[in-house]
DNA sequence: CATTCACATTGATCTAGATCAACGCGACAA
DNA sequence: TTGTCGCGTTGATCTAGATCAATGTGAATG
């Protein structure tokens, strides 16, 4: 199935926002636009890497795991996101789709070269390599030592400046809303915790009327400051 | 002080082996040749991205911290590894050298631009940058998920893959023997644990006959097969 | 409207790993 | 030779968070 990049919603924020009109005819051409539903896999851990892709609508995970079934989710991408292992010729992680999506995809082998013939493309993959990374990392911090309240606080807080719903969020006062693309199970699998914990730090939190939760998958952020507080020093 | 990429000891694994003969006299008139003690920092969290970097010689650390003092070790890096944050303003994290080292530095604005003018280097940058992100990940699984033992185990084998020591390892067989260039603390450090239980868990290993440790720095590998089955699941 | 199913919360225990506290030991200096 | 200083190990407790076990809850279905 063809695609058209003049119309794609997320021409300006994709990589593809490097290329020019012709270039972005040729790269068309490489591209097919899948949707993949709830649930479904797109790549999986141990593969070879054949194809990458730009998330054009929903959201994903990205997740490792154990024999025994124990999973860590290390990533999430949402809409202009790029997914797969480009220069490389192994997927060291699954991904899999939060809610029903829509991703432009690439074969790997296309991509590839067709990122080396366009120097602008390449760097902006780069640019967006080395902001993963640095993300990742600061993820590294939080799984390696912080305690389970400050890592809720933390999770929140990344949560709000990813997802803030610009229509409920009133910028200069501390009142934030939004809805987490998740349950409580993956939400214990970011922060290397039991759902049961999650449930118990979340629980508390509305009670010290840090944050309101209008249901399960809404959280309002009431005081910020606190939470940032929280999320650093866990001085609850 | 000058320096001379023809000489350079990591010409040929770091970066720089992109360059043709010509544009390493260019790059090499950016670079200064840096000596750095063991335990000095050569980049602060929290800094302006200032200063780029390629290792020639010696280990460094690179860290993250949280007020109260805990600190959590986030990567590693070995001579002919790229250092700093290219094409961003903020250093996200501490870089500590961790034994006496030399480092071939640039100014962070020099670099940009001459990487931006040599797209050979760029795609270099970008696949050391795709490897880095896999390691992180790898290490995002164990933080989040894995037990004392099996982060141990997982430690020492990637410790023996980093770093065997070509004089002493038997290929065929299951012998191993590598110096870790750091103490147990910042084992600890590595694995989001406590010194205490690092240490409890290495003479654990020494009990079993998986590994040996002839003194504090140097690790024997023993038995290989065992310690692969205690790193994914903790079969001890 | 009842039923069910998938989650989420809440409570009661348990335990891996942290914390607190000695103790060992080699290097180095007086 | 005798401190003592910086590490590392070992042992005794403590506790944050896991695990085990009910108990809500709300959306979808007959």
């Amino acid at each position: 199935m063809m695609n058209n990049c003049e119309q794609c919603v997320v021409k300006n924020k994709a990589i593809c926002s490097a290329l020019d009109p012709d270039e972005l005819i040729a790269i068309n051409r490489l591209s097919r636009k899948v949707s993949i539903k709830a649930g479904q896999a797109l790549i999986w851990e141990g593969d070879d890497s054949l194809i990458v892709a730009n998330v054009v609508e929903g959201a994903f995970k990205l997740t490792s795991s154990l024999e025994d079934g124990r999973e860590q989710i290390i990533g999430l991408l949402y809409p202009s996101d790029f997914v797969g292992r480009p220069f490389g010729d192994r997927n060291e992680y699954t991904v899999t789709a939060l809610a029903d999506s829509k991703v432009c995809v690439f074969s790997r082998s296309d991509f590839d070269q067709f990122v080396r013939e366009h120097p602008d493309l390449e760097h902006k993959l780069l640019q967006r390599t080395l902001v993963e990374l640095d993300r990742v990392r600061r993820s590294m911090l939080m799984l390696g030592r912080k305690t389970a309240p400050e890592r809720v606080a933390s999770f929140l807080l990344e949560m709000s400046d990813r997802l803030a719903d610009a229509s409920c969020s009133v910028v200069g006062g501390s009142l934030q809303q939004f809805a987490l693309p998740f349950g409580r199970q993956q939400v214990a699998d970011i922060l290397g915790l039991t759902i049961e914990t999650v449930s118990r730090q979340m629980t508390q939190l509305k009670k010290n009327e840090v944050i309101a939760l209008p249901d399960h998958r809404n959280v309002q952020i009431l005081d910020a400051n606190r939470l940032h507080d929280i999320a650093d020093a866990g001085s609850s």
